[in-house]
DNA sequence: GTGAAAGCGCTAACAC
DNA sequence: GTGTTAGCGCTTTCAC
């Protein structure tokens, strides 16, 4: 351990010389391959000790033609439910034995763009696309390097995917508030939200709103007066929004317009981020299950780069689950 | 751009041989090294392009002995504070060249160990230390390593810090109250706030008390009953967090307990994370200048990643400032 | 202006 | 059981 502080780090050759063997022997015992005499692997260890010897990753990697780099690229690490997704595809990444690589993008096409070069420049095994702005170009340069890509909660149709059933999402949230007796129900998008999970939810709001007989009213935060919405005439009773962040947006502009919640709108969001449960909050939401969709999505990840898994794009779903809180109410008209 | 997708990525030798010339030459007009003659130039961009030639990055920083890699260490990814500061650093480690690894150690001794051994196996050009467990073996480890190491909002005698002046934001939080009339004022540290930094926030509050004549009260979550504190004779009517998390529960505990804030009780927060500017949290708080925390923490890096700096541990302090939201009024007995 | 050659730290055949 | 050897893809002298 008692190193000079002022050399390099040592190198497999140093140790093999203090150990007096051949640097592949010193290579075999860190990799415990073949057979070694438990005299010389002895000496070896000693030797590594006294040097504070740690195997160079990237020389290995250089000969192994591979990396246990992740890349995962996020839309906005400030987002609870990205940070929250990041926090968990980190952990299950650590956990498999991967060092992840994480970029963040904003969801704009040309740093999305920027990010996977570089990912792909660090020759990572493998891709966790959190979020993806859809570049065409990032299509091909990922494809081109045959990267293995997995998509969590966004979707393309070159890669494996994981999410929740989107459609059943919208639908949850949207009956919940049919059956508290709301008739006039609005879904709001939101572009933090990708586009084809949004499009999914908006589906589901509309089949229950289809089936219950009421006339469906989606809107987008992009073309979006929110005062204009919840103060309009016919008066809305119930909101359903493509995720948490906006639907707490909601509430601000409720609490502002004195919109009084749950008595007056209901509201649900999506995602179930950390921050929905607390008592200030309160969000009635569909929960994604964050931890089973990073593992989920590592597992798959993991069978692509060990060849385990070939061809086609696979798809899974995970469950998701309608959490009432304290923003959806019985109508009272 | 239309390289067999059954290939491996092509190799600096492939753009040599298409272009008709050394692997040197390629070099060259890649790194746009020496004086190159415009119509090689020419061949060689041709060359790269149709085969959609580029640089291995492992290869490269192998030769070079060094990486354009910065590890993160940060204590919880949930933890909005943490990831707010993840994504201010992720863009200026990123606008600088760097691409970074992120590692979350929920403040974890052998987690904390585990990510850094990992991180320094990669040969990391540099650490950002966003949270520090402090263990001693983590120090020789990376000293031994001979890695430039920036603290940041916590600290480390080993390694160069930016943060802001905590006892000042103590001081000025406890002012804050004590201007608006509050005589029985408490502090409430947290344990995920870096040890050092709530013991300066808890001495600024300290002394801002002394000075007004009042009595200070410190305590800690780990060793506290929310119900006591707040309910406990002669009722408290103001309160410190380390923490803008800390004092979330402490509006929420207040909820709970028909304590109405801010008419019966002020609090005051720390680091003035997104949410806390949320009409429902309305918190008044502490900012930490997060983007600037960032960029001097990344200038001080990279002046020791190029030798620009050198010898002992520097020191950065930025600015702190209150941000009066809807938490703390005038006492009123 | 351009190329030949050495070598970064390691692994993986393949000899001995 | 252990050592020799040939690279991995690149940069970087140093000749020509």
């Amino acid at each position: 351990m008692s190193r000079q502080l002022t050399e390099k780090p040592a190198t497999i050759l140093d140790v093999a010389r203090l150990a007096r063997v051949s640097k592949s022997t010193v290579s075999n015992v860190i990799r415990g391959a073949g057979v070694i005499a438990p005299s010389t692997k002895e000496r070896v260890r000693q030797a590594i000790d006294t040097l504070g010897y740690r195997p160079n990753l990237i020389a290995r990697q250089m000969v192994q033609q591979r990396t246990s780099l992740i890349g995962v690229v996020i839309g906005d690490l400030a987002n609870p439910f990205y940070s929250e997704m990041a926090k968990a595809v980190e952990w299950h990444a650590t956990t498999r034995g991967y060092q992840v690589m994480i970029c963040n993008t904003q969801i704009d096409e040309r740093r999305e763009l920027a990010s996977l070069r570089s990912l792909l420049d660090y020759r990572v095994a493998g891709l966790i696309m959190l979020a993806y702005a859809g570049d065409a170009e990032s299509r091909q340069l990922v494809t081109e390097a045959r990267v293995p890509s997995v998509f969590v909660t966004c979707m393309a149709d070159w890669g494996d995917v994981v999410s929740t059933d989107d459609e059943k999402g919208g639908r949850l949230a949207t009956e919940h508030l049919i059956d508290l007796g709301h008739r006039r129900i609005a879904y709001v998008g939101d572009s933090s939200v990708e586009d084809a999970a949004d499009h999914a939810r908006a589906a589901g709001y509309r089949k229950a709103m289809t089936a219950a007989g009421l006339k469906a009213a989606i809107q987008h935060w992009r073309d979006l007066s929110l005062e204009a919405l919840l103060t309009g005439r016919p008066r809305l009773s119930g909101v359903v929004s493509s995720n948490d962040l906006g639907a707490i947006e909601i509430l601000d502009a409720a609490d502002r317009l004195g919109i009084r919640v749950p008595d007056d709108l209901s509201v649900v969001g999506y995602d179930d981020i950390i921050i929905a449960g607390l008592r200030r909050i309160s969000l009635t939401t569909i929960a994604q299950p964050k931890d089973e969709l990073a593992r989920s999505a590592l597992d798959m990840l993991h069978a692509r780069v060990t060849g385990e898994t070939r061809g086609k794009p696979k798809r899974a779903i995970v469950e998701c689950g309608l959490v009432v809180r304290g923003t959806t109410a019985r109508f009272r008209s």
